[in-house]
DNA sequence: CCAGACGTTGTT
DNA sequence: GTCTGG
DNA sequence: CCAGACGTTGTT
DNA sequence: GTCTGG
């Protein structure tokens, strides 16, 4: 299912970052996110921090905000402008003892910007349009640009209340993104 | 030296 | 595969 | 991250 | 309340 478009190959991974040095898929529960000020030590990440960064196309994201043990929030967050984005990311290819190959992806996080502090302690990486170049330059691998992992600024971000129906995985319809009051 | 970990807070 | 802890 | 399980074979 | 599974 790959295909090319210019210079970039595009592809379904699985969600949850699984090493090539694994001995099974079990770690793929808690890799979902590498947190980007320690990606480059983390024996999980830091290979594919080094030679597999990667694009991972998104319209919106979710987050739960918890106040002092009181029920949970859930938000969407968007870019105001209402275009598609790009999360920073990181892929591997796996390969289970017998069978195919296991392609998966995570998405790094960083520190919230004013927009998401107020809900959350961290927040997926925005790259900007202009860095992608950057961020998947393959060329230095003995240094990545790390330096593109900060966060997106607050000023072009939105974020409104949803229904807590996105709290269980059952569901997953357009409504999820509808506002409520 | 071997055994055990390796990771984070989400929507397939 | 590589590092840490014991 | 959330959802779902959580346990054993008895009569206060 | 806390752990496991997804």
């Amino acid at each position: 299912m790959n295909r090319d478009r210019g210079n970039r190959e595009f592809a379904l991974l699985r969600w949850g970052l699984v090493p090539f040095w694994a001995k099974d898929a079990k770690l793929a529960f808690s890799t979902i996110n590498a947190r980007a000020e320690e990606a480059a030590t983390k024996p999980a990440f830091r290979e594919a921090l080094k030679k597999r960064r990667c694009l991972v196309p998104a319209a919106a994201f979710y987050e739960w905000q918890r106040l002092d043990a009181k029920p949970k929030k859930s938000f969407a967050i968007a870019l105001i402008s209402g275009e598609p984005y790009a999360f920073a990311g990181l892929w591997e290819s796996w390969r289970p003892k017998d069978g195919e190959p296991l392609e998966t992806f995570t998405i790094l996080t960083t520190e919230p910007n004013e927009l998401m502090a107020p809900i959350h302690n961290r927040m997926p990486v925005i790259l900007e349009p202009k860095d992608y170049d950057h961020w998947l330059d393959a060329r230095d691998q003995a240094r990545p640009p790390v330096d593109l992992l900060r966060p997106h600024p607050a000023d072009r971000m939105r974020a409104w209340s949803v229904s807590d129906r996105v709290g269980n995985v059952r569901n997953n319809d357009p409504q999820l993104l509808e506002p409520t009051p």
